[in-house]
DNA sequence: GTCTATATCCAGATAGAC
DNA sequence: GTCTATCTGGATATAGAC
């Protein structure tokens, strides 16, 4: 009864272990770029040798999957208190805006792995996927509640967004060229959703 | 006197043997992801061995900084012709924009070794960098005829243009989702860019 | 779960004959 | 410029002992 509910002790071990792998493979991920990561590099440098990685990864896909997966559970988290309740349409555009850029550039190689689609043979699993789209229903959500239902609006901000936080990692990578637009684009995505007042029916 | 301005034959046969290469390479580049490019699989699908390609390229970088130059070259001769003469601010972004957007879609694995920086070792030469200047300087010297000089407003129309690309060929490619925003969006940004008439002296 | 040993494969790159 | 042969090094992954 009672080793079936709580986690084990064995199976806290294992988890631990897993939140070790993770976190070094993304640091190894930072460094070399995620398309240049190492299994076996990963297994190094947590005192393991290689064969030992698939005790607890079936393969590097799924290392990869790991980590996509673990990346949506902090995004999702992160998003949810990203927006305080009661803002207007263009605070709360903003602080999503900023909220987005700063995720990407607290660590580009995460944006690059979850939101570009830039790793040779990655493709993340159905569970996964699952919770990314959970990450965007999250913002539809949010959205909605401002009246903004269509799928062009929402689709204008997502651009936005990514536009500022890849050319920000791209192409000014530690300063804050884009991320200090944030707080503009923000603005004039406002005006153009304001512009369009609420609709129903045109999905 | 004839035989060094106007190139011989043996060079011209170079030439084009680097050109085969070079979109052999894109090809597969396209179908394995750029980050996924193997130097002797591009030998070996143009009839080579790999080491004959070292003739050509001195190292897989080499072969890499040739598609940025390329690259980009075609870049600045599609983007020459992208804004018609007399048109109005408004009329130039939207073409801009669209031009860039169809630029990306056109070829993502183009687009994504130009403009985003996801290949594990892979920095350009100083000459290529020349090449990618002189795309930005080209830009830049089209919007300052319609009096947009602040490098935070050129900032916002990069940001706004490689957000619509990279949502398009990240989460819809083959479709249109984003492309079809390239015209509101530039409406956008003209909007953003008008009610910031032109100054002079602010960076 | 961890190891050693190994299988398999492929990469980028160089040496040197033709 | 092209080839064969080779170096060197790494990768993912599996088998099987402990």
């Amino acid at each position: 009864m009672l080793g079936e509910a709580t986690p084990t002790w064995r199976e806290n071990r294992r988890e631990a272990a897993i939140a070790t792998i993770l976190e070094a493979a993304w640091e190894l991920a930072r460094r070399d770029g995620v398309a240049g990561l190492s299994l076996s590099e990963v297994a190094r440098s947590v005192g393991m040798k290689p064969p030992s990685l698939y005790s607890y990864f079936d393969s590097k896909a799924a290392l990869y999957d790991a980590m996509f997966a673990q990346g949506y559970r902090e995004f999702v988290r992160r998003d949810t208190k990203a927006v305080v309740p009661g803002a207007t349409l263009r605070e709360a555009l903003r602080q999503g805006t900023r909220a987005f850029v700063e995720f990407a550039v607290e660590d580009p190689a995460r944006h690059q792995l979850l939101f570009q689609r830039t790793v040779p043979g990655f493709v993340p699993s159905e569970a996964s996927m699952t919770i990314a789209n959970e990450a965007y229903d999250q913002m539809r959500t949010q959205a909605a509640a401002y009246g903004i239902t269509d799928q062009a609006d929402l689709d204008l901000v997502t651009a936005v967004n990514t536009g500022l936080a890849d050319q920000q990692i791209s192409n000014d990578p530690g300063g804050d060229r884009w991320l200090r637009l944030a707080d503009r684009a923000a603005d004039m995505l406002a005006a153009a959703l304001e512009r369009r007042p609420t609709r129903r029916g045109k999905r």
